[in-house]
DNA sequence: TTGCTATTGAGAATGAGTCTCAACAAGGCA
DNA sequence: TGCCTTGTTGAGACTCATTCTCAATAGCAA
């Protein structure tokens, strides 16, 4: 399975709306990480390409990343270990469009990282901002703990 | 204004319970700590003590904060900076009891920090964590944006 | 195909935090 | 009070993710 056209063109727009080139490093980052549905890291991302003979350097992962992000294909998530994870932000090939926001439980045992979605949360969130005169602009919610296989084989 | 007596020995029974010693540069801490009710970093709190005249070094204020973190004396807390930042976690010198669990609203214009609470929040992480037979332990949760006087400002 | 200029990669730099180890000091005990 | 054991400190080396530098390379428009 690889990036389709839809999206390589998406991508080849985004670019191009703000002077950028499309190079062969960028297309397989963004391929590689459409292909996948895990939260990577950067090394992730480096050997995944080596392996496959591209020749790329961190650097240019960092760099490419920021650009990515920049335009929407990808989120960068803190999860407080040192290391920034990356994750496919688009929903559909065809429209482009950004996944529906979602936060994530993260397992201290096995690094699993699950994802959650609450509208609750998300209400009361802007209703707090609301009180405190706080414009809000974005925000970071993780849940720390054991996913249900750790949890048992304690 | 100082450390109270009431503080400093139950800091020194929390240091005797671990087999650790009082000393010149944890006592300083401390009081640098417990005189303040913002959200520090590491360099703040070199800075007040060599300004105070105690030979400390940062390895020193590293190592203590993580004692003091440890017998729940202070909080430490990730902002995604890059930078920790560490506040007074005690309610009260009489009974040495943490203060109550609170989140962090982060001001991107001025970097002002400002607490709050939500029971409503705080119940449906548990249920969602429940839902995902996850076992909460703990949790991060920052809403970044503008605080009143930086969005009228801008 | 050429030329302009963005991009890349190797390796140096950065910076918060941790580690090492010799000199020092807390505090229990005589 | 002085002694002795052992925890603590400080200077600076180290770690490690990320960023920067700059010469060589490669998009891409004409």
């Amino acid at each position: 399975m690889s990036i389709t056209a839809d999206q390589l063109d998406h991508f080849r727009k985004a670019l191009k709306g703000e002077a950028l080139r499309l190079t062969t490093q960028r297309r397989a980052i963004l391929e590689d990480i459409l292909e996948s549905t895990e939260h990577r890291e950067i090394d992730d991302i480096y050997f995944s390409l080596k392996s496959r003979g591209i020749p790329v350097s961190r650097a240019t992962i960092y760099r490419t990343l920021d650009v990515l992000e920049q335009v929407d294909f990808v989120l960068k998530m803190d999860i407080g270990d040192g290391r920034y994870r990356y994750e496919n932000n688009l929903a559909s090939s065809r429209t482009g469009a950004p996944r529906a926001h979602h936060d994530h439980m993260i397992c201290e045992g096995c690094g699993k990282i699950i994802e959650f979605v609450d509208h609750q949360i998300e209400r009361r969130q802007e209703k707090i901002a609301a009180e405190h005169n706080f414009k809000l602009l974005r925000h970071s919610h993780q849940l720390y703990g054991l996913c249900s296989d750790c949890a048992e084989s304690q």
